[in-house]
RNA sequence: GGGCUCGUAGCUCAGCUUGGUAUGAGCACUCGACUGAUAAUCGAGUGGUCGAGGGUUCGAAUCCCUCCGGGCCCA
């Protein structure tokens, strides 16, 4: 015989968690669910950086995954979970250079770069253990002894592979790009690492005179806020469809857009007379001179260069002069326009950010500590119209806050340019959730899509697998370990394939000369990029990554369109012409209780390890996935708590639940509800009806990775329908001595909403299902040992009724209509009342009161409900006429307080009727005269008779007959009387199946004698073996004394 | 400066797709009641210019435009 389990009285987290943490373990409880379940899954995890500890923000990521994962399972999915680890890179480079006390790439040369490979990787590998220790620690169920590693042989190797198809297909290209460049780091920055350190900077910004060829002193102005570019420049673009003007001042002509006349003047104290106005296209082709010619020589040997070019896309009217100064050696957008004309890509600039020799005069010196020498140079040479303070936002290296310059640099990267048709239409098949986050967002970002410089000139990465011929300069891609033992003579036996190691290896080119590997590594973001199939271990594994790619789903912060979810879409693009996901789940960003980021600078952070300690792993969990995923979520410790306060109540419904069906050795295994079909009640039935619909909403939320809907509709039923009015309406049956049908019904339905209600909230709140189902189901005969081994639910839609469900929305809102009208009555709800009358015309609310007379009767505490018509009801009802003082005052003066008396007599509902028909009343007043009365004399009252009571709600009125007889107050004071002794039964911790002995005494011989009449009832009531009810004092147990309707009872209860 | 997004009660947020009185929800506060599960619950009360302004409409929190403020990303 099985039977439903009894839990323990109060929820304390940590003890289930651990608890339940102690089970999994030693009953391998998350090997055998994860091993388990047929159709395939593939979901890919965003693979952290492993620098800082995580805090609730990060463990939101990793809680959303595991809900979903959780959810598929539990659908009989073998879901693929592997977690991911990002472990290359700048920062880490950097941060271990902190801890190793160095600073510059010539001191990591000095120590020797295998010292410091090795030191990353350990720094690396540290982390991962940090970080793996607090996922698992919140309840997230991966693959954590086996996550997969960017840092390792055979990652590196698929990375490779992907490099090699590109080469092949033509997209792997070694050339100019101009970069964000930082001078003391000597590398490449990329742009979302420049991007990240903006800062204001105020400079001096100049408008430079551009002598235009063959005219004298005429002049094209310009505006830089980078007179250090000057020596570069090559060429001025304006706008082909902006006005121009040709304009006369202080003797020399001047061209720039005519909207910015106006500022450029505004404070020179020059006047100015506007001689010609034309398009910008006129000026296409305008030859100018260069204007530092002398000091830079090889601007004479610039060719094409120095005339005026058109752009419709690069030139703004917001500032500077309209005449834009183009450098395509020192910006993206000059360069763009740079290559449309065949413009050289002049760029007199070093790796240290020091002018070469091309740049003559300034050869040698730092670039931005030339400004103030170019300025001064152009002074003198007349070419300078003004200088102005202008502040600006200049991008500034993360790690040493030098300014960054843009410069060109002959780097690798991927046509992605070329990419974007297909990867467009790749987007278009994605599921993107929230919709916008693909179509608007990233879908824009592909649009404007650039090549992707993937060379960085470091160290700790992945070795880019290109090696270049000395002698002919041909580059050879290699795609595996095997292709590179197979093209070398160098000998070697294990060879890690990181720098330095791969370095040493040497090839043969077809030229017969020695190639070498080119000394860069790649982008760190091409490691997390290729997760989709590095992660399978493609190629080496075909057979793993035919049988899961592509992934079924991926999930991160909107940080990653520009990120992860963009080179992962491009890696696999590159290799295999397809979206390397199905569906994208987009989620916000956390910040803290003050609505900012979480920073440790600022010193809002909040770790997951304090919410656990405080409140628990499922109440962190219950209120992240509780808020709307793709907004951003601001941590408050009140709603953590609220969460919590949730958790409690639904540990307290199971508990109520175990604690009387196991008293009643309950099988619901013996007892369904189909089989108790003919007993169920209409609140049984309603109840199964709204969990069903709950099945259905929750899988559908689900389903469309909307977790926090299930949440809301998971939180709204436990709240409202079950917790508040289910289990109050079956209490009674619940209680009652004999397991008759009509309770097998209660227990069956219960068990089955409790079952069924465990199921949906396992995924989000793992611990507190698992402990119930421990301790109240898993002991049923053939139940699975852990609730994780259940199945989803199917809702049975046969069993959803609106129609009823509906009519007990009706009843209890006539229900609660009558405790608001019991409440202006005061008349406690223990009290019971005679009748109810329920006003209205509407049959659906006839209905409802019909089907649901006795839940109304029981839980309203009334012994009859009848339904009347609003005319009966105002039938019912008497009505006051108020007189209107101040209309009355004016017209009667000092006879108005005589009439106003007479009106207050006059019968209410006849009044009405003669104003309905257009009359007025005339009345004999003493003292007054005839005297008539019209509508607006009056205000109108309605009135129930003395012994009602009326409240409105949405379906109708609700009176309440408030007689008392002596039968109803015999029934009251019973109540209340056992309502104390019950109070007392729960103060002295007695079981609820402990017989007691008890004694009542009373104030007076007539409460004796009403009193002595529902003995019988109360002795049953309160279990009680033995019940004196006498004027007398107790004579055992510990009497407390009792305030019932003013007098004074003391009752004393004792054990037997 | 540009793209996307958010702004509703003191706090955290639903509602906006498809316009129809915000019975808005929970928390907090005040008063009352209930309680053999729940330091729980129920009822009543207090609390909103639905970020601002304009437009469309008989009617706008909802649709359109502009602006202000926060977030992510880009320059």
């Amino acid at each position: 015989m099985s039977r439903i389990g009894r839990m323990p009285k109060d929820y304390d987290s940590k003890t289930v968690e651990e608890g339940v943490f102690a089970y999994w373990r030693e009953r391998g409880i998350e090997k055998k669910v994860r091993d388990a379940g047929e159709g395939k899954f593939y979901f890919l995890d965003g693979p952290p950086y492993v620098t800082n500890p995580i805090h609730v923000g990060t463990a939101w990521n990793k809680i959303l995954k595991d809900a979903y994962i959780r959810f598929y399972r539990m659908n009989g999915f073998r879901v693929r979970d592997q977690p991911g680890f990002d472990m290359h890179g700048l920062p880490i480079e950097v941060m271990v250079e902190k801890k190793i006390g160095i600073k510059s790439k010539k001191e990591i040369e000095a120590l020797g770069i295998e010292n410091f490979i090795r030191t990353c990787k350990a720094f690396a590998l540290e982390n991962l253990q940090i970080a793996t220790k607090q996922f698992k620690n919140l309840g997230v169920w991966m693959d954590w002894d086996a996550p997969y590693k960017t840092l390792d042989d055979h990652y590196i190797e698929s990375v490779w592979a992907m490099l090699k198809r590109a080469d092949e297909k033509r997209l792997l290209e070694k050339g100019k790009k101009v970069v964000h460049w930082c001078p003391r780091c000597e590398t490449v920055l990329a742009g979302y690492e420049a991007t990240d350190e903006y800062m204001e900077l105020e400079e001096e910004s100049i408008y430079v005179k551009f002598k235009v060829e063959r005219k004298e002193d005429e002049y094209i102005l310009i505006w830089t806020t980078t007179p250090w570019t000057l020596p570069a420049n090559v060429a001025v673009m304006v706008h082909p469809d902006y006005t121009y003007a040709r304009v006369r001042s202080g003797g020399e002509t001047y061209i720039l857009a005519e909207d910015r006349l106006e500022h450029v003047f505004s404070d020179t104290g020059k006047e100015y007379e506007v001689i010609e106005r034309f398009p910008g296209s006129y000026l296409r082709g305008l030859g100018y001179r260069a204007p530092l010619l002398e000091e830079v020589p090889k601007q004479a040997k610039l060719s094409p260069a120095h005339f005026v070019v058109l752009s419709d896309q690069y030139v703004t009217l917001e500032e500077g002069t309209g005449c834009v100064h183009t450098a395509p050696g020192h910006g993206e957008e000059d360069h763009a326009v740079g290559e449309q004309y065949g413009l050289p890509d002049f760029c007199p600039v070093d790796d240290r950010g020091r002018f070469t020799e091309e740049a003559g005069k300034y050869v040698g010196k730092s670039v931005r500590e030339t400004n103030e020498e170019i300025i001064m140079d152009l002074k003198s040479k007349g070419l300078l119209f003004k200088t102005e303070r202008t502040r600006h936002r200049y991008p500034h290296c993360w790690r040493c806050k030098t300014p960054l310059i843009l410069r060109t640099a002959s780097q690798w990267f991927i046509r992605v340019t070329d990419l974007k048709e297909r990867l467009l239409e790749e987007n278009d098949k994605v599921d993107w959730i929230p919709n916008w986050a693909g179509n608007a967002r990233f879908g824009n970002w592909i649009k404007n899509a650039k090549d992707w410089v993937i060379s960085r000139q470091r160290y700790w990465g992945i070795p880019l697998p290109i090696w270049v011929c000395d002698s002919c300069g041909r580059h050879r891609v290699v795609g595996s370990l095997e292709e590179l033992r197979d093209s070398t003579s160098s000998e070697f036996g294990e060879l890690e394939l990181h720098r330095p190691w791969v370095d040493r290896i040497k090839l043969r080119c077809d030229c017969g000369a020695e190639m070498h590997r080119i000394p860069d590594v790649a982008d760190v973001w091409m490691d997390s990029g290729s997760a989709s199939f590095a992660s399978l271990g493609y190629p080496r594994q075909q057979e793993n990554f035919e049988r899961w790619w592509p992934a079924d789903l991926i999930l991160e912060g909107q940080d990653q369109t520009r990120g992860w979810f963009y080179t992962l879409m491009i890696c696999s693009v590159v290799l295999f012409d397809k979206a390397p996901y199905r569906r994208v789940l987009m989620h916000g960003f956390t910040t803290a209780q003050d609505g900012r980021a979480m920073h440790k600078s600022l010193g809002n952070v909040v770790f997951p390890e304090e919410v656990i300690e405080k409140f628990g792993r499922d109440a962190l969990r219950w209120y992240e996935l509780g808020c709307t995923t793709w907004e951003d979520l601001r941590f408050t410790w009140k709603a953590i708590e609220e969460a919590s306060r949730f958790l409690n109540i639904l540990w307290s419904t199971y508990y109520f639940a175990s604690l009387y069906m196991n008293l009643d050795n309950f099988d619901p295994g013996k007892h369904t509800i189909v089989e108790a079909e003919r007993d169920l009640r209409l609140e049984d039935r309603w109840i199964i009806s709204k969990l069903e619909g709950l099945v259905r909403r929750v899988t559908e939320a689900m389903d469309g990775c909307r977790v926090f809907e299930a949440v809301k509709e998971l939180e709204g039923f436990m709240r409202d329908d079950l917790s508040r009015w289910y289990i109050k309406l079956i209490r009674r049956r619940t209680w009652s001595e004999e397991e008759g049908p009509d309770k097998m019904a209660a227990y069956a339905t219960l068990s089955h909403i409790l079952l069924n209600y465990l199921k949906l909230i396992a995924p989000i709140v793992p611990f507190i299902s698992e402990e119930i189902y421990r301790k109240a189901f898993s002991g049923l005969d053939g139940m699975p040992e852990s609730v994780h081994m259940l199945r989803w639910p199917y809702p049975s839609e046969g069993r959803i009724d609106p129609a009823l469900e509906e009519e007990m929305k009706i009843a209890k809102e006539i229900i609660e209509a009558s405790f608001s009208a019991r409440q202006s009555a005061r008349i406690k709800t223990r009290m019971p009342l005679l009748s109810m009358k329920v006003v209205t015309e509407s049959e659906a609310v006839k209905r409802a009161v019909e089907t649901m007379r006795g839940v109304i009767m029981d839980q309203a505490n009334v012994k009859g409900v009848e339904v009347i018509t609003p005319e009966e009801g105002w039938r019912m009802k008497e009505v006051d006429l108020i007189p209107n003082r101040s209309i009355l005052g004016p017209v009667f003066r000092e006879k108005s307080g005589l009439v106003a008396h007479a009106i207050s007599k006059i019968n209410g509902k006849e009044a009405i009727g003669a104003f309905e028909r257009g009359e007025t009343l005339v009345l004999e007043v003493d003292g007054a005269g005839k005297v008539e009365i019209k509508k607006d004399y009056v205000t109108f009252q309605e009135k129930l008779p003395e012994n009602y009571r009326s409240e409105k709600c949405r379906y109708g009125e609700v009176f309440i007959d408030t007689t008392q007889s002596e039968d109803l107050l015999t029934e009251g004071l019973a109540r209340d009387v056992v309502r104390r002794i019950q109070e007392m039964r729960k103060r002295a911790d007695l079981n609820v199946d402990d017989y007691i002995k008890a004694f009542v005494k009373v104030p007076s011989d007539d409460a004796r004698k009403v009193l002595e009449k529902k003995a019988a009832e109360i002795a049953s009531e309160v279990r009680a073996k033995e019940l004196t009810i006498s004027l007398g004092d107790p004579d055992f147990g510990a009497p407390e004394a009792w305030e019932i309707d003013g007098e004074k009872y003391t009752i004393s209860i004792q054990k037997v």
